[in-house]
RNA sequence: GGCGGUAUAGCCAAGUGGUAAGGCAGAGGUCUGCAAAACCUUCAUCGUCGGUUCGAAUCCGAUUACCGCCUCCA
């Protein structure tokens, strides 16, 4: 049974879907005035990882994460770069796509925009003001937090404790326009000759909170399975997305609330934020690091905890992935000399590993456990591949398993096809050399080959190759 | 001030009452002409103090440190 903890509850709870074998969820997706930032790529990473997992459990996935491609930031951004803010979008949510397909992040079932969705938005607002939950305040609308009797439910806070202000980032003008400090914007009235649309409040742009509220119920529905973002979205994003859905649809809104850990960077493990300019560019960071290695590296945290983004770490998670990578070849090149058959032992042991997988996995995707009978099964495919008779079919079915099970990180482990005449030969010339106990000449040609970054491995099956990873 | 998280070996990290998973790095060994790869062995008493218990990393109390949220944030 999978267990998935619940922010809402903060109580590890029995996954139970609306609809049986669907899975509706929504992922709230980055602001996209600039390229994405590890953290970003962690949280996609994380619910990509979960997304797998449901797949790889049989579910339909239906995933919908969302662009906001207008807000404050976007607008300077633009004013910045002497462009505009459809440009802006346009080119980081290329450069999203991008990045998040080389790290193996399936793109999601839908990924609306904000500026999509304008005329929803505005239905959305009018039906809030229209049941007295909202307000127009010199152009802009807000949201009446106090009058939605469960605000704080979700990040467990009460109105009344919040310090106002606390974060450093109000706008003390704004805030003169509420009738209450804890209101919220659901809509803003343009200022000069921002980007803007038209509405029943005069020229101006969706707040930030709504957005998700209108893509969320729009393409999954009032009521849907789970909705998952970073923890710092808790408060006070998730808690007005649930005020605003919740008030106006008068149904519950997600049922699962899934939160991901932060990334801190260096060694005073700081929050990494762009307003503190420590961010790592996933851009800048894919052009040095293999992508394999970065999304092995996130998707074995266990996505509620914080990742330290340190070198030794991405190092770590380099040789484990290589370890993974060498069993699955050393276990593919007995395929050449495989008898017909299977070894049902082996069969059976191998059933266990990934029922002990998913057992580990059900308690709210707990990779650590998961990724530990991972490599239990890549020691059985080493064990297994240096038996000196072996079967075909029980090498298959270890590899299709391992495939599966390093699918749900993202990770992709294939058989290399080498082809190149040139290391062939050589390769003949240190075999023969080696028959005529020529060791001076062999290892000659290994160093030769290895200088190439050819490894070479003398085997009871024979001499086989690798490149250097 | 309110709410929350974390603290386990050199590093990453599992474990929520029964005597410390797994991985990386290190050490020793097997295999090998030597290697490579693999496999085997080895490597901690769980931030601190006190309590409950036959028994605690796990429960209770206190305490320390670090991190986060309280309308920019994944």
């Amino acid at each position: 049974m999978l267990k998935v903890f619940n922010t809402l509850t903060r109580q590890k709870e029995v996954f139970t879907p609306i609809t049986s074998g669907i899975v509706n969820m929504y992922v709230c997706g980055p602001t996209v005035y600039n390229y994405i930032h590890i953290g970003n790529a962690r949280s996609a990473i994380a619910f990509d990882t979960i997304r797998r997992y449901f797949e790889y459990k049989g579910y339909h996935v239906n995933y919908v994460s969302n662009f906001t491609d207008v807000d404050d930031k976007m607008i300077k951004a633009a004013k910045a770069a002497n462009t505009t803010v459809p440009a802006i979008a346009e080119k980081y949510i290329n450069a999203f796509m991008e990045d998040t397909n080389a790290l193996n992040i399936e793109p999601a079932t839908k990924h609306p925009r904000a500026t999509e969705n304008i005329k929803d938005i505005i239905a959305f607002v009018q039906a809030l003001v229209a049941k007295g939950y909202a307000y127009e305040a010199e152009g802009d609308v807000y949201y009446r937090a106090r009058k939605f009797k469960d605000y704080g439910k979700l990040s467990h806070q009460n109105i009344d404790d919040l310090e106002v202000g606390a974060s450093q980032h109000t706008d003390p003008e704004e805030v003169a326009r509420k009738e209450d400090p804890i209101d919220f914007a659901l809509w803003k009235g343009a200022k000069g000759d921002e980007i803007s649309w038209d509405s029943p409040w005069g020229k101006g742009r969706p707040g930030w909170h709504i957005e998700c509220s209108v893509m969320a119920t729009k393409y999954l529905g009032n009521n849907f399975d789970i909705h998952g973002g970073g923890q710092d979205l808790t408060f006070p994003h998730h808690e007005n997305e649930i005020a605003q859905s919740e008030a106006k649809t008068g149904e519950k809104f997600a049922n699962y609330w899934l939160h991901n850990g932060f990334v801190t960077v260096g060694d005073d493990n700081e929050k990494m934020s762009k307003s503190l300019g420590n961010f790592v560019m996933v851009h800048d960071l894919l052009k040095k690091e293999d992508p394999q290695v970065l999304r092995f590296f996130m998707a074995t945290t266990q996505y509620r905890r914080p990742i330290q983004y340190t070198q030794a770490n991405l190092e770590d998670a380099n040789n484990n992935l290589k370890h993974l990578q060498t069993a699955f070849n050393n276990l593919h090149y007995r395929l050449d000399d495989a008898e017909e058959g299977n070894d049902p032992k082996t069969e059976q042991e191998i059933r266990q590993i990934e029922a002990d997988f998913i057992d580990a996995m059900d308690d709210d995707f707990n990779v650590q456990n998961g990724i530990a009978e991972v490599y239990e099964l890549a020691k059985l495919a080493n064990v297994y591949a240096e038996r000196p008779v072996v079967f075909k079919d029980s090498i298959a079915f270890i590899l299709k398993t391992l495939t599966e099970l390093v699918n749900i990180f993202g990770i992709k482990l294939k058989a290399e096809t080498l082809n190149d005449d040139g290391v062939e030969s050589l390769i003949q010339e240190r075999i023969d050399a080696r028959k005529n106990r020529d060791f001076a000449r062999s290892d000659e040609i290994r160093a030769q080959l290895k200088a190439q970054g050819i490894i070479l491995e003398d085997t009871p099956q024979g001499t086989r190759w690798h490149r250097e990873s």
